[in-house]
RNA sequence: GCCCCUGUGGCGGAACUGGUAGACGCGCAGGAUUCAAAAUCCUGUUCCCUUUUGGGAGUGGGAGUUCGAUUCUCCCCGGGGGCACCA
């Protein structure tokens, strides 16, 4: 039998294209523009299987936009600078920039491998310094135009390494490395203003109606706009700190009489004062410095909080005083950095109360509450009226809020205030592989921007890993410089950006990569923004809050004429695969085991424990190299396999079995268009005159595959495609007619498989396309039409119910008036037999859908 | 701790705006073909009772709205994700 050889022919359609130029985009031709985009890869070295399910989705649309005639930009690309490049010099004494050229050729190999409709032409790497001296000048123009500042922040640093840890690197409180306990420490760094576009990036959300409402409602969290108000709470016999007053934000205005204590972050100013003069506060404040810097850690940490001794005035109450504490969960980022306390209405305000025994004085009753209304171990946050409130008794808890502010605002003693979680963007990092910061500081003039002709600043080569810390602090020459303004000797940042910042803008330079200006105006009005972006969810806030923040900023500063880069996006859930574990625990790759039947043992013999699935991740070793699946299977089937099954945006368990079955597919439809083609007319014969209803029922089947194979793509549900592709299949593959009309419908049927086949599987579908008889690439080809005629049915069948259980179906004309479907419905025996001697209360006819008698 | 998502056969999942639950695939069972195997083809496959016919239950659990709920509302339970220097 004739089967079809993988390896060959993707081989030979990866040439055609690549000989062609297929898939460069064309910056002039006419149609309308399509600009879809996978989230560029760190080039890792090794292709794992989310690349090839994020770049096969991008695919699918980009080779379907295609034959819908659209101009399509699918471009390519790398996220080159990182810290896991930086991980690879320190373990394997390489360094980053030759590990991370070295693998960015072999991983575009195994990109290539899948059979991409992608635009290499337009490749560039973000380490590339004709990339990022464009990011440097935009860097320049930001700092112009006052997006850019400079100011202290803390971090989480490691005393041993002398280096700033991620988050990720934080385990437990210690270094991933040195194991030892992460401090907080105060640097230095640099800003971008992302704070000045909150209420812009948040109003914009609105307006991006083809992004998932979830990564939306995450963004709007991450801005966290609150109204709320500042309150001043003057300290009382104030001999030990400069400051007059206490200034705090709250949400809760209307709680003030309920207020039982103010509390300062660790990193107040005030605070600092009295460490410096008190031990204790000092040792409280080191202490506190242990904990992490996420918010996970804070809130769930135990509240702790030393006593300072100050005393504020309460701004309504004359004579009340209220204690001042430091708190652990006072953030100095979020507010002013002071709360006030109010036990009754706040869950942390109430553990500290308890845990410090102060009073817990319940302002807000619910609505059901009576006069005895008293707060447990559980704070009331709800609506409800106020009490114990002098002037706010009686008001809810909005009308309390504007005019406890009104009041605030009268006395002087506050006013309103609007907050938000957002914080500016701290954008330095301190490591070698990423961009420089063009900036110079000078004895003499202070912070000096590195003029535009002497871009870029290009990071030096000659490094060396083997010290803790930053390289670049400690390079020979590099950062010796002299002042661009003055001429004296002068010191360069050796702070670079974070990758973000690379990550931020790398869609618009697709649209011209080789301009010698950072943004070519007009390359960039004609793509952007782009139509479809796909990628993790993972990437939920950051990047793209960061990449909408920097767009915004672009046109703020006069580059661009669009504020928003992504006009539609998708995001893709994780490929997943069982975990296994041996006798001791150790994590087993699906290569260690050994099955028999149901049992599976290691290499030893020993039973195997099966995990849950999760997440591939080389750790648990439940990783499937797709490199491996590609030479056993072929691009086309390993593509087919992520596109069927699983909706794209949830997770998809890998399975054996499963890929098993793509291949089948593949060759199935290989062997049914291979069998038939003897019996076929001539391409492009024309069509008889009449059809059979065998050949009819056929092409009923094709062109209503192609609906809904076309809606299918056009949703990003891939999976319902596979399943219409798969029926089309079946029905071909059944298909036994030898009459000139069957034989028509046949060779109609398996060209629309080909063509439909094409966004998934493109070589075999090109191959099974010129088997066909087409000298057209089926890459030049257009999307198949649907015949409305053909897959509009002319009856229907509907269900008849008796009490909303179906009994029976009927079939009536398309279209049947409810008293005729009545009258069917009735004259069926089951149904007689079911109602009769029964009172009938009521009949729904809903046409073409449904019967229903109530009984 | 806070916020968000999710729950349908043995498994992945399908079901348009509330209208025949389980499409399609995987797996499994039986059969055909074969010296045999692989491959392929055919039949069956939600569960329970029933010989067929047929009947009953059923979309995590409980309530509600409705002629009718996987779909809408409320409460509860399970699973997953995010929470500011990984990309």
């Amino acid at each position: 039998m004739n089967r079809y050889n993988a390896k060959t022919t993707e081989a030979k359609w990866q040439k055609i294209w690549q000989d062609k130029n297929t898939f460069v985009a064309d910056d002039h031709a006419d149609g309308e523009k399509y600009y879809i985009l996978s989230m560029f890869p760190y080039p890792s070295g090794r292709l794992h299987m989310g690349h090839v399910r994020n770049y096969t989705l991008s695919d699918v649309i980009a080779r379907y936009k295609r034959a819908c005639g659209f101009n399509v930009l699918h471009p390519m690309g790398w996220d080159a600078f990182g810290l896991p490049a930086e991980n690879a010099a320190m373990e394997k004494g390489v360094h980053p920039g030759c590990w991370t050229r070295d693998n960015i050729p072999a991983m575009r190999d195994q990109f290539k491998a899948l059979g991409l409709a992608a635009d290499w032409s337009r490749e560039f790497a973000t380490c590339d310094p004709d990339y990022y001296q464009h990011e440097q000048a935009l860097f320049l123009s930001f700092f112009e135009n006052g997006l850019v500042e400079r100011r202290q922040s803390s971090v989480n640093w490691d005393p041993v390494d002398h280096t700033v840890l991620a988050n990720e690197q934080v385990i437990d409180g210690k270094g991933w490395r040195s194991g030892a306990p992460v401090e907080r420490r105060t640097l230095n760094q640099w800003f971008l203003k992302i704070t000045d576009f909150a209420d812009e990036l948040l109003a914009e959300l609105d307006h991006l109606d083809r992004w998932p409402e979830k990564v939306r409602v995450m963004q709007q969290n991450w801005i966290g706009r609150s109204e709320g108000a500042r309150v001043f709470f003057n300290i009382v016999d104030n001999d030990r700190v400069s400051a007059e007053r206490i200034e705090v934000y709250t949400t809760r205005p209307d709680t003030l009489f309920g207020a039982s204590f103010c509390a300062l972050a660790i990193d107040h100013p005030i605070a600092k004062e009295i460490a410096a003069q008190d031990n204790a506060a000092a040792t409280f404040i080191e202490e506190c410095q242990q904990l992490g810097t996420s918010e996970e850690a804070i809130e769930t940490a135990e509240k702790r909080g030393f006593d300072t001794g100050l005393e504020v005035k309460h701004p309504f109450i004359e004579g009340h005083t209220l204690k001042v504490y430091l708190a652990n969960f006072v953030l100095m980022d979020y507010g002013t950095g002071a709360i006030f306390g109010c036990p009754a209405h706040d869950q942390r305000d109430l553990d500290f109360a308890h845990k410090y025994d102060l009073p817990v004085t319940a302002v807000v009753f619910p609505d059901n509450a009576d006069e005895n209304f008293t707060v447990g171990t559980k704070a009331y946050t709800g609506p409800g009226t106020l009490r114990n409130s002098d002037f706010l008794d009686g008001l809810s808890v909005i009308e309390g809020i504007r005019t406890a502010i009104d009041r605030l605002t009268e006395l002087n003693a506050g006013e309103r205030m609007i907050n938000y979680r957002l914080r500016d963007w701290g954008i330095s990092r301190q490591r070698y592989w990423g961009c420089p910061i063009p900036i110079i500081h000078c004895g003499d003039c202070g912070i000096v921007p590195v003029p535009a002709a002497d871009l870029p600043v290009v990071l030096p080569e000659d490094v060396e890993f083997d010290t803790p810390g930053n390289p670049l602090e400690r390079h020979a020459t590099w950062k010796h410089v002299d002042c661009p303004s003055c001429g004296k000797a002068a010191i360069r940042e050796t702070d670079t950006f974070d990758t973000f910042v690379d990550s931020s803008w790398y869609a618009i330079r697709y649209t011209a990569p080789n301009a010698d200006v950072p943004i070519d105006r007009e390359a960039a009005s004609r793509w952007m923004p782009a139509d479809q972006y796909i990628g993790g969810v993972e990437h939920a806030v950051l990047h793209l809050l960061y990449a909408r923040f920097f767009t915004h900023a672009l046109h703020k500063c006069g580059y661009v004429d669009f504020k928003e880069p992504f006009k539609g996006l998708f995001t893709q859930g994780m490929v997943c695969h069982e975990t296994y574990q041996d006798a001791d625990g150790k994590w087993l790759s699906p290569e260690e085991l050994i099955r028999d039947g149901d049992a599976i043992t290691d290499r030893a013999g020993r039973p195997v424990k099966i995990g849950r699935s999760e997440k591939m991740s080389k750790s648990k070793k439940n990783t499937v190299d797709p490199a491996s699946i590609i030479d056993t299977f072929g691009a086309d089937t390993a593509r087919w396999y992520m596109m069927s099954d699983s909706p794209p945006d949830r997770d998809l368990e890998w399975s054996e079995d499963g890929i098993e079955g793509a291949w089948r597919h593949t060759q199935r439809i290989w062997r049914i268009t291979t069998e038939r083609l003897d019996t076929l007319p001539a391409v492009h014969a024309a069509a008889p005159d009449n059809f059979g209803e065998a050949a009819l029922e056929l092409r009923r089947t094709v062109h209503k595959a192609i609906e809904g194979v076309t809606a299918g793509i056009e949703a990003i549900r891939f999976n319902t495609a596979v399943a219409q592709m798969y029926e089309l299949t079946n029905a071909l593959a059944s298909f036994k007619g030898m009459e000139p009309d069957d034989v028509w419908a046949v060779r109609e049927g398996l060209e629309v498989l080909a063509q439909l086949t094409g966004p998934m599987m493109p070589h075999v579908a090109e191959e099974l396309w010129e088997t066909l008889g087409h000298i057209t690439p089926l890459s030049e080809t257009s999307w198949p039409v649907a015949d409305r005629s053909l897959t509009v049915e002319d009856t229907v069948t509907m269900a008849v119910q008796i009490n909303g259980k179906v009994r029976t179906t009927i079939t009536m004309p398309l279209d049947a008036s409810k008293e005729d479907t009545e009258a069917t419905a009735f004259a069926d025996a089951k149904i007689r037999a079911a109602v009769h001697g029964k009172d009938i209360r009521k009949v729904i006819v809903v046409p073409n859908r449904i019967v229903n008698i109530v009984v």
